[in-house]
DNA sequence: TTATATAGGACTATTTTAGTACTATATAAG
DNA sequence: CTTATATAGTACTAAAATAGTCCTATATAA
């Protein structure tokens, strides 16, 4: 299924709200309400982004969060890392001596490859983007080539 | 981490050992030899892979797996939905209507955006390339234009 | 000094994944 | 036609990852 974690999907919701006002200091308790994500939850969150450089923090009395930078510059596999961990689509790629078969193992430079590829995909779209409404056009001139095409054959 | 199965991953050790000899039947027995992943384990991912078209099966005495097709036709997109299922990021885009605040979320659309982006960057590669020595690149020139580079700030 | 808001960590419950086992069915060969 | 062999399908258990909550410490504005 390949699925970022429901907490990466908050985080998503979570910047896109706060950077409808970049400028303003946004508290937890605020992003409950505008979000119906739980207080908790939505304080957990926060406390990720914070740590992984996205979000400024203001403890005390009107304190908040805030972007460190232009909604244009957060991509959207920097978010995933900042909740998940580092991108790597293998426990392979991640350690190395993991793996017992590793030093007779002929893929693992193309799951390196692939982990790249799939890096870049999610390098290319930012959470301007996500605030935007979607311009589909100006997503897929980012995409490979070879393989552009409007049926996905995702089904069930 | 955006990790995929183990079960996935030695679908791919599993194939690649496969696609050095597409023309034989590999019985679960010898590929758990070759590959050191236990029988069962081998068993189960053999069925998914037969049932998702990947692979053809003969029953009964000197039985065993066949590929369907040529490995430049399998994509490791492929083989990921045939173990874990549609490649889908986030749960939102797969079942319409599991989601609480679908109706009023502004950013639905840009998941299925970068959904197809992962989709097809694991679409651009296929068994082929697993089982060549790798050639980085011919995958490099499937990759988003704006964003190829070398760094990958994927680090721990 | 007090009220407020984040920082950090610990903890539990839930869900997902991994791995195994068992029964049924198909096939080749003697 | 009988037997050995190999896959099909399903059910089950154990382990790991995730989600969600809570508590204590610290910083800051008023
Ligand atoms: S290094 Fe682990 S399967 Fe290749
Ligand atoms: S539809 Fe679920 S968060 Fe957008």
């Amino acid at each position: 299924m390949l699925r970022v974690s429901k907490l990466t999907d908050y985080a998503t919701v979570i910047l896109t709200h706060i950077a409808h006002q970049p400028d303003e200091l946004h508290a937890a308790s605020d992003i409950t309400q505008a979000t119906d994500v739980a207080l908790p939850t939505v304080s957990k969150v926060l406390k990720l982004l914070s740590k992984a450089n996205i979000l400024n923090s203001h403890r005390g009395s009107k304190g908040g969060y805030l972007l460190t930078r232009t909604p244009k510059d957060v991509h959207v596999a920097e978010i995933i890392t900042a909740i998940e961990g580092p991108i790597a689509m293998t426990e392979c790629t991640t350690h190395t001596g993991a793996c017992e078969q590793e030093s007779s193992c002929e893929i693992k430079g193309n799951w390196n490859l692939i982990n790249r590829a799939v890096y870049m995909a999610l390098e290319a779209v930012t959470l301007a983007d996500m605030v935007a409404p979607v311009r589909q056009q100006a997503v897929m001139v980012n995409m490979p080539l070879k393989t552009q095409t409007n049926d996905l054959k995702v089904e069930n």
